[in-house]
DNA sequence: CCTTTAGTTGAATACTCGTTCAACTATTTT
DNA sequence: AAAATAGTTGAACGAGTATTCAACTAAAGG
């Protein structure tokens, strides 16, 4: 057994069904650094707004009463883990959401709050 | 406007939209606070390896390579939390999944990371 | 009754991370 | 060319939190 702790092994069988089946480390990784994404008041609250509407930087500071610049930082972790995507118009830089996937599970998770 | 920040809004119609639909700061505190409990890499796991089998905390705390305490500290918080329930059989206790409704979203999650 | 073991718990430490602040770039307007 | 505005960025502060540690409770066994 290469695992360690504290204790000792009580029911050999139920922890060696979850051993085996242990998902590689970086299959957590992946699936923990998308809740982290959307476990954050702010970026949950971007991401519904480009939900409804593209937007540039001071629309969404105006939607959510917040700073340029706190949004411009999430935006920036949203758009480097691929959530939302952006293009440059003139002196305003256009935020949508990246893919419809993002919208449905962000959709799914809402209805299932809401109850 | 009851929002302030520090710029103007550039396109009211857009923000109006959003600001409308806007839910309730209850529905998102609800959301994150889901997202924030299996975004992290030590319950994410207990509550993969409780998908595979109910165990004991020195089952988990085995399964996971950690220590009872650990363990412990994080299966109280996912049991404020309903997302698993225990049931004490002599000096051990036993926890299992709460309701099919967080295998549902933790596997429909787990396959979706995968691709 | 004493010892051992499963599990819990509160305090403290260590780390993560969101916002603020100030400075900066780029584009538009006068 | 200068001023104004949209947006970005790095550093620093502060809040939240996961693990460790030590002490504790409860149940089982000799």
């Amino acid at each position: 057994m290469e695992y360690q702790c504290d204790c000792n092994i009580i029911h050999q069988d139920a922890v060696k069904i979850a051993v085996d089946k242990m998902p590689e480390e970086g299959t957590f990784d992946k699936l923990i650094n998308f809740y982290k994404l959307i476990a954050d008041s702010t970026r949950v609250k971007i991401l519904f707004v480009l939900d409804q509407h593209e937007m540039c930087v001071c629309d969404i500071a105006n939607s959510l009463g917040m700073t340029k610049s706190a949004i411009s930082h999430q935006l920036k972790l949203l758009k480097e883990n691929n959530l939302v995507k952006s293009k440059k118009e003139g002196k305003e830089v256009f935020y949508t959401l990246n893919d419809e996937h993002v919208t449905q599970v962000f959709e799914i998770s809402l209805s299932h709050v809401k109850e």
